[in-house]
DNA sequence: ATGACGTCCTGCCTGC
DNA sequence: TGCAGGCAGGACGTCA
């Protein structure tokens, strides 16, 4: 599932490869992922545009391209963006091929079908839905802890499944949202309102902690994530509660739980994580 | 404002 | 061994 630190990591794979180059022709096998404009017109407008950046917002990931165009990736569960040689085989799951003007492919598979890609003028960013209402970047300049601390007094919500909500912040999953609370003390079930100042500090330092530690060790990779290269990440070895049910709590011993919050699985210590 | 639930989709796991 | 059925899960829409 890439989250912030997994799209972080495609964003750093890909971009030293892709900077300058040109789109010369794009092959769309499974039209239902690219959600505006329609075919045609994406092969159409893609075609001879160069990319000159590529930025992340929240688990998006933005490709700035000439003529004011941005394509948008979302590759929700199981996407992957993967640059490579022309010649190499196509993967049966691979959806988007953009050829590049140095013989290269920049490809886009998903196994589950449900990432989503958009080409839009970039002043009209603003009325993507799901774009256009992302919350905070937890790792930018305006999260902090007073903030954290204003804004969860009025979320009459349990705390997990707000950290979830990227309306709230923008880049978290269920992989590092288990971590973060964790590392915090905190039950995922708590209430967003009751968390004390001491608890809220400890958790603004989490996700930031959790987060920057997912991209230095170049993202999580539990069953499918890979690079823009194509490489797995690492931070799977370093992970303390997700996908450890039954298994000792890193820091206490107790068995690490696993219960269904808001309809997502939640991995917590029961002992260090009290309600 | 909040939450519950259905939808999308396919590989994997469980049970028979 | 093989098959059927259930499950997982991010975002979004609908309904209560």
């Amino acid at each position: 599932m890439p989250e912030l630190p997994e799209v972080e990591t495609v964003m750093r794979t890909l971009q030293p490869k892709l900077i300058g180059l040109k789109i010369i022709a794009a092959q769309i096998l499974l039209p239902k992922i690219i959600r505006t404009p329609d075919i045609d017109e994406f092969k159409e407008k893609i075609t001879g545009r160069k990319i000159l950046k590529i930025n992340r917002r929240g688990k998006y990931l933005l490709f700035i391209l000439n003529d004011g165009l941005n394509l948008l990736f979302h590759l929700r569960m199981t996407g992957n963006l993967v640059y490579c040689q022309q010649d190499e085989p196509l993967s049966k799951y691979t959806h988007l091929v953009l050829a590049l003007d140095n013989s290269c492919h920049l490809r886009f598979a998903d196994m589950r079908q449900f990432g989503r890609i958009w080409l839009v003028p970039a002043s009209s960013m603003n009325s993507l839905s799901g774009f256009k209402d992302l919350g905070v970047e937890p790792l930018g300049a305006v999260f902090t802890t007073s903030y954290l601390k204003k804004e969860l007094k009025r979320r009459h919500v349990r705390i997990k499944p707000l950290l979830l909500d990227q309306t709230f912040i923008a880049g978290l999953g269920n992989i590092y949202t288990d971590e973060a609370l964790h590392r915090a003390k905190i039950n995922p079930e708590r209430l967003a309102t009751t968390l004390n100042p001491r608890e809220i500090t400890r958790l603004h330092h989490a996700i930031r902690d959790v987060l920057q530690e997912g991209i230095e060790n170049r993202g999580t990779t539990v069953r499918d994530f890979i690079d823009g290269n194509g490489r797995p990440g690492n931070y799977q070895e370093l992970l303390r509660v997700y996908n450890r049910e039954g298994k000792p709590c890193r820091r206490c011993g107790q068995n690490i739980l696993r219960k269904k919050i808001g309809g997502r699985s939640s991995y917590y210590c029961p002992a260090c994580q009290k309600i």
